[in-house]
RNA sequence: GCGGGUGUAGCUCAAUGGUAGAGCAACAGCCUUCCAAGCUGAUGACGAGGGUUCGAUUCCCUUCACCCGCUCCA
């Protein structure tokens, strides 16, 4: 299925719209229509059911290691700032990059190094990104092929200082562009910084400014010079500092899970592929908190639970899958990562994007919170990062802890968080809903029907009604079951044009059944019901059509 | 952020340096007893801004958005 099919049936239908299209649209912002805000309601809606609302804490859940409880929250957006300082994302999300304009490589400012060099009447910055145990052999290497000197002359290159980050040079390089009338000084600047040699690239002064990157949203909190404060990067945070207030709220022992949704917004450096990657997207979030011998048991249960959910939703094909992490990709705080992966069509073959992470993030949220923000020390344990004998970004100071009060021990709880994104579901959904069938019409020339197969729970509209024709009585029972489906769930009514054209409508929203009153109807008070995928019809009694409809749609 | 491509009606596509056409959809009627194209009628568009020109949807520049490839990615 190419995705451009979807893509315009989704604007034709009423499913997605580019945020502000009249203006010209804002890249990485997308708005629900009436369709799509009904089918992503349904699929938060399920998410909530199936993992606070509907479960079932006094039963052994299969595949759990004991009972649980689930309980939700839903937190503000904007939260203190301090918030983000000590989670880790103000220094990850606002990153200084330079760029390469020779080999079109973007560089972490921070991580460029290099080195001085003097050869042949020539100062040069050699930088590299390789690691510190192969960084000088690298520069080397690269100094030898930019002044043409054999390995054997290698004497001749006159090496100037230790290896420093290129930042280090900031105070004597200046990175403005040529001069454009702004006299001999700055073209001055220019000269210094044409003497890097970027890490990728063969001629000198390739490199650009470097430009900030922030991931995080800022906004201004407060109308008149007001605090810097951020929209959330994920909802994560709102139930960690929310902790202790549940526990003193509730009765919830250990091990229980906080649900979250709501949304989220990061300033991705390329939104792409519809609303894959989004500014503004909903995520919806479990965290759940366990003793510590038990996390990986927990973790390998909600692996399993989150991806049967999908199944059960209709993603049942090969195009979803569960990805375990390798070791080296695991974030610096967690023993094991999942993906829950599907292959979009807008990805290569035998590429999947992610639609939800589980992640094993044992005691790093909350220890942070107490704490202050942690980094992993060179034996690979946790610990406050420190700047000049003081912590770089001080925690709360409150006890996060928890205190089991059948054994009485006391410990901080390990953290296993199942982190699905909205959008990406609707998304994955939406294309997993996408058929067309080949049929002949009645002049028997083939034609194409295009039929979005949700599941019952996800559609949009759960069932239309239809009187055959506008006369006879039919439109007047056809309305009265439009009332009394409405009053249960989102129905239809039609009686436009040709039936056929109809049903073909509620095929592009998803509909599942369409309910038609005919001739018969009104000798034997039956209706027919049409099955969407099928196109199987029955009778129903119309004093029974309501509860065949709500059995098959929830 | 870089390179390439594309922007004309709700959708799919035409044509043109001088009044922008069609099919489908949507709308109002008519006709219709079960799977889209019957009849009648009305509605609807050159992404935005600037420039060249007597005149620009067309040529040029800028910008915005989308697609493809890089880059990046809790």
């Amino acid at each position: 299925m190419e995705m451009e099919k979807l893509v315009s049936l989704c604007k034709r239908r009423g499913f997605l719209f580019q945020s502000s299209e009249i203006y010209g649209g804002l890249n990485g912002f997308w708005d629900y229509g009436p369709l799509g805000v009904e089918l992503k309601r349904n699929i938060k809606n399920a998410w909530w059911q199936d993992m606070v609302t509907g479960h079932d804490e006094l039963a052994i859940a299969p595949g759990a290691p004991t009972t649980y409880e689930m309980t939700g929250l839903d937190c503000t957006i904007i939260m203190h700032p301090q918030v983000w300082k000590v989670s880790g994302h103000y220094d990850l999300f606002c990153d200084m990059m330079v760029d390469c304009r020779e080999s079109k490589k973007r560089y972490r400012f921070d991580q460029v190094r290099g080195r001085w060099v003097n050869a042949k009447d020539q100062r040069v910055f050699v930088c590299t990104m390789v690691e510190v145990a192969e960084e000088q052999s690298d520069l080397q290497q690269r100094a030898l092929k930019f002044f043409n000197i054999r390995s054997k002359d290698a004497g001749q290159l006159d090496w100037d200082g230790p290896i420093v980050p290129l930042s280090t040079l900031e105070a004597e390089i200046h990175w403005s562009a040529p001069a454009t009338g702004e006299g001999i000084e700055a073209r001055g600047k220019f000269a210094t910084s044409s003497m890097v040699l970027g890490p990728d690239a063969k001629n000198l002064g390739t490199l650009t400014e470097p430009r900030e990157f922030n991931l995080m949203f800022p906004t201004s909190i407060g109308a008149i010079d007001g605090e810097e404060g951020f929209l959330r990067p994920e909802t994560a945070q709102g139930i960690f500092v929310n902790f202790k207030n549940v526990t003193d709220s509730t009765r919830v022992k250990i091990p229980f899970g906080i649900a979250q949704v709501g949304k989220s917004f990061r300033n991705e450096i390329t939104p792409r592929n519809f609303t894959f990657r989004s500014r503004e997207f909903e995520q919806m979030e479990i965290e759940f908190f366990c003793h510590p011998n038990e996390s990986r048991k927990w973790y390998e249960y909600w692996r399993d639970r989150r991806m049967k959910w999908y199944t059960d939703l209709g993603l049942a094909g090969e195009r979803l899958r569960l990805r375990e992490h390798d070791k080296d990709e695991l974030s610096h705080y967690s023993v094991g990562t999942a993906d829950i992966e599907y292959a979009f069509p807008f990805l290569s073959t035998g590429e999947y994007g992610e639609l939800e992470g589980i992640a094993h993030r044992g005691d790093f949220d909350l220890r942070s919170h107490m704490e202050g923000k942690l980094v992993k020390n060179a034996e690979g344990c946790l610990e406050v990062e420190m700047v000049d004998g003081k912590p770089k970004y001080k925690g709360s100071g409150r006890d996060l802890t928890y205190r089991d009060e059948v054994t009485n021990e006391r410990f901080t709880p390990h953290v296993i968080e199942p982190s699905a994104g909205a959008d990406r579901g609707a998304l994955a959904f939406l294309c997993e809903a996408y058929h067309e069938d080949s049929a002949p019409d009645d002049k028997g020339e083939m034609q194409t029907r295009v039929v979005m197969k949700f599941h019952p729970r996800i559609a949009p509209i759960k069932a239309a009604v239809f009187p055959l024709v506008k006369k006879d009585g039919m439109p007047e029972i056809a309305q009265e079951i439009y009332r009394a489906l409405k009053k249960k769930f989102p129905a239809f009514y039609d009686e436009k044009g040709a039936v056929g054209r109809r049903y073909r409508r509620q095929d592009e929203a998803g509909t599942p059944y369409c309910i038609t009153v005919d001739g018969q109807s009104l000798t034997d008070n039956t209706v027919t019901v049409r099955d969407r995928d099928t196109l199987e019809q029955w009778r129903v009694k119309v004093d029974d059509v309501v509860e065949e409809i709500s059995g098959r749609v929830s």
